[in-house]
DNA sequence: TCTGTAACTTGCATGATGCAAGTCAATCGA
DNA sequence: TCGATTGACTTGCATCATGCAAGTTACAGA
């Protein structure tokens, strides 16, 4: 009745997940990406109990995406930095931003990134550094890789079989 | 003693999270982006309990990022289809793929966003479609909108304080 | 009638989350 | 010098979420 790990799925978003997927995580890292590093700050920023934040903060330095850094010994006391991993993490902050403004914010935007050269707000969106074209259009697809394992594989059938059943009902 | 919701938040990371922060709704997102739209397909696909599915996809309906349609009277049976919120919610999803091939990926990568007029894999970014950069650049800053609230309000003003810390640190 | 399929419920265990309160070491202000 | 404050946590429970196993309903086909 553990909570199932998603590490030992080979699928790249599951064992993302399993480091970022829990209650907090994302809302922690979006403070750190911010600028935040004490524990009080992110106690007063996300109105968090000191306990819950202490076992998600050891939990980001665990998946290693956060470093516990002491600033001050005598008395000892830490900061908490993203690391490179942690910082690679700011583009799906980022696309969650995106999403919120454009589905949960009615009375209008709270939060905007802005290109501060010329103080507009951005508009995100998800391109392909390789072809330069926009990961919205349907040329691009979802496919399993080299090291996707028998389980994926199994995974791929089932995917394949609702695609045969959608162009067959297309077709009626 | 509840899960806090984040939904109140005035913050759109928080009531986007609040929608699919929990465990196992991004999973199925990801399979009912791939295709997948019954019931037994999802539980195989995941490998998840009947129950908890049930209970996830009743929240995702709730969220609405999907909708249950009938496909059959007599015997009732259902499709999960995504909305177009749900549909949007790709990016995201995708941005998640690249970072998590990026860093939990050390056998080589078990799928891939493939572009399938040249079949080569596709490398997702993040790109302002206003001005054209990487959202990476550091030109890019995460500011308040014009709808934050109070609570919001004081959150800056700690995020103010501590990016004149870590001012006066670099200075030192 | 018996088996199978699709989509679920129900009944518990146990783990995760949360509030309140306490700890500990050092520094500050009077 | 002594109480107040700061920063970073821990401890003790209560309750909610998650998970496994098993049961249910409604129909179709053999």
């Amino acid at each position: 009745m553990k909570r199932t790990p998603f590490a030992a799925m080979s699928c790249p978003i599951a064992r993302g997940l399993d480091r970022v997927g829990e209650w907090w995580s994302i809302l922690i890292l979006r403070d750190a990406l911010q600028g935040l590093t004490r524990f009080d700050e992110f106690e007063r920023s996300l109105g968090i109990a000191p306990n819950m934040l202490a076992r998600r903060l050891a939990g980001l330095v665990d998946g290693g995406l956060v470093e516990k850094r002491a600033y001050s010994e005598r008395p000892r006391r830490y900061d908490y930095v993203l690391t490179e991993r942690g910082r690679d993490f700011r583009e799906v902050v980022q696309a969650l931003l995106a999403w919120g403004n454009r589905h949960f914010a009615p009375e209008g935007p709270s939060m905007l990134i802005v290109d501060r050269t010329t103080g507009l707000a951005a508009e995100p969106i998800l391109v392909d550094s390789v072809s330069g074209k926009s990961l919205a259009d349907p040329i691009f697809e979802t496919r399993p890789g080299p090291a996707l394992g028998s389980r994926g594989l199994a995974r791929q059938a089932l995917i394949a079989a609702a695609r045969v059943r959608h162009e067959a009902e297309s077709r009626s």
